[in-house]
DNA sequence: GCCAACGTTGGC
DNA sequence: GCCAACGTTGGC
């Protein structure tokens, strides 16, 4: 079982889009690094912390889970598409995404704030400055204190 | 809206 | 393969 945070701005798409939807294909990503991770590294099943960004008070609202395997971002092919790329090709896509599925809102975000006050996540990736990958791997640590204050 | 940090592109 | 120029992210 591994452990993720995606970054989303609710305007955009948020948690409650997500609560409404059941599950979502994880359009949209465009960074090698974060396609890495969702194509090589993640499992059905892995729990990802769910973040808002782009907002007064950006910080983790809530959870998700993978719910499948990676496939290609069809939205790479779709001229109507904002996330259109036109060197991708058909035989060997670019891109790779997962679906990811509702688990929970937290009671109580946590912010970045927060996040960023507290020696505890301090080598959080999320906590870093400057740090934009918008799928990241989280220790189990973090994880798990995440989950516990947001609960309570 | 500003801009720091970072990623990507492309000339050489 | 270096690196300057450019584009994007995202906090503030």
């Amino acid at each position: 079982m591994n452990y993720w945070l995606i970054k989303s701005e609710p305007d955009d798409f948020g948690i409650d889009d997500l609560a409404r939807q059941g599950q979502e294909p994880w359009t949209g990503v465009r960074n090698y690094q974060a396609r890495n991770h969702m194509r090589d590294l993640m499992q059905v099943g892995d729990q990802v912390l769910f973040y808002h960004s782009n907002v007064p008070r950006p910080g983790i609202v809530g959870l998700a889970e993978v719910l499948t395997k990676p496939y290609a971002d069809p939205t790479q092919f779709n001229l109507e598409s904002e996330y259109f790329d036109p060197k991708s090709i058909l035989e060997n896509p670019r891109w790779q995404l997962v679906d990811m599925g509702f688990v929970e809102k937290f009671p109580h975000e946590i912010s970045l704030e927060e996040l960023k006050n507290d020696p505890f996540f301090a080598d959080m990736l999320v906590a870093k400055r400057g740090q934009r990958l918008s799928v990241q791997p989280v220790a189990k640590k973090h994880f798990t204190e995440v989950l516990r204050r947001c609960r309570t």
